[in-house]
DNA sequence: CTTGTTAAATTGCACAGTACAACTAAAATT
DNA sequence: AATTTTAGTTGTACTGTGCAATTTAACAAG
């Protein structure tokens, strides 16, 4: 079958194959924090008939496109972009559903990454086709549990592996425009892990993971003035070694 | 395009869409501990011209079956259980990898899982079709990075998922025959890990961690007899408050 | 039966990172 | 000038680990 002996560029066409194929779908999580509470980017389904889930909410994404996509994270990050306008936001793979049942139309597999945005970078594009987009606050979202497809499991998952990946991590830093303070940053792990944090050992570790390089004093935006941090390596978290407490 | 409103089951038949589809596989990485170190479970590719890759090493897997797979899950399992006869190992999510140049047959993205068994309950399958199977030494595959497709890549990003998760859970228990004793595991971790451990810090640790249940002495195998130990819970790992030191 | 060897399991102590709580410092508000 | 608010520090206790020495239970040799 499909007779194609060298390892070398793909072929310009590709023949079809003597069996049916699951479909290949991409879906974004993207998260932000808004008004103190976390937030999730939806789009709302086309409400023709003829589309799955008229009128419901939904995580962006849709079909891999063979001629213009060369590889899943770079469909990722077209479809990131196209909602958010955002070129360069921290983007990891979490995972992929695929089920005879999951989509209508037919066996479906979906490759779903998470992407963590300051908020002020996004300038929400209500595009040429005019589709619904809007932020959600998370917790009614997965409360609701009402997306369409499988979107709220995934959106679960989703923010499970956000929470126990900020236990360890410096993730929360790609959530909040720099330069930023020490008490804006423990307020984001906050509201991501939905409880407070003991402020002193907050600063020690922060510190002491040595991830932050100083910016100038943040002034005006609150009583005193606050210095100012900016991530030393914005293209990976850093690992604490241990989890917070409680 | 495919017209189907309504949002029940799915259609016995699937619809030739109007788009090309990328190819959809599922590849799974069988980890196992055998002769203290770490290995990987492979098959060689099929000997003839048509195939990609003939001849090479490469991870268990192949194409989603969309007739009898209703999960990517599933039809992980199934791999899995028709090159091991294993039937209810540990099966995690890796991730996938998908590009246009990864096959040279097109278009293709693969689901890819990793398992973790205990080598005395495999016999390996030289099934009805005669295809190769064998155990290879975790480091020196990787080394010698020459597995079919990207497969290499994917090896490799499964062993440093598992190294990264060994630190903080109790994931190698999977991978010994029960009952073990506590030098047993400890071993199983020294080996994954690459290092030597503290041998009364692990004891605490394992112990304090509650997620062992004590089972008979195990006499006999060493001079003095080891209490031996079984799983309370085989469905998921305990994940440790830290990590090992140094 | 005694002695030496090996590996299992325990003990004691120092150390690192955190939790908890009280305190100082700098700016805005009154 | 006094009060309030938030940034940041200090000190003490606790927990889990790292390290090293010790005890315990079996086996083997003389």
């Amino acid at each position: 079958m499909l007779a194609k002996k060298t390892v070398a560029r793909p072929p310009a066409k590709q023949r079809t194959p003597a069996f049916r194929l699951p479909f290949t779908t991409v879906d974004v999580v993207i998260f932000t924090v808004l008004e103190e509470a976390l937030c999730v980017l939806l789009v709302r389904r086309p409400n023709a008939d003829s589309e799955p889930y008229p009128g419901k909410w939904a995580l962006p994404g849709g079909f891999v496109n063979v001629d213009i996509d060369t590889t899943l994270e770079t469909c990722a990050a077209r479809k990131l972009a196209e909602k958010t306008g955002v070129a360069s936001p921290y983007l990891e793979q979490l995972g992929s559903w695929g089920s005879v049942d999951r989509d209508p139309r037919g066996w479906s597999a979906t490759h779903v990454y998470f992407a963590l945005i300051p908020a002020k970078h996004i300038r929400i594009t209500k595009g040429a086709n005019a589709t619904e987009v809007a932020w959600f606050d998370v917790n009614e979202v997965v409360e609701a549990a009402d997306l369409a497809f499988d979107h709220s499991t995934i959106l679960a998952t989703a923010v499970d592996r956000l929470r126990s990946k900020v236990e360890y991590t410096s993730l929360p830093a790609f959530l909040i425009p720099e330069p930023f303070s020490l008490p804006q940053l423990q307020r984001v792990y906050e509201i991501v892990l939905g409880r407070s944090l003991d402020k002193s050992g907050f600063r020690t570790r922060m510190l002491t993971a040595d991830f932050l390089e100083e910016d100038s004093y943040l002034e005006g935006l609150s009583n005193r003035p606050a210095m100012g941090y900016r991530l030393k390596d914005r293209s990976a978290p850093v690992v604490f070694p241990r989890t917070f407490g409680r």
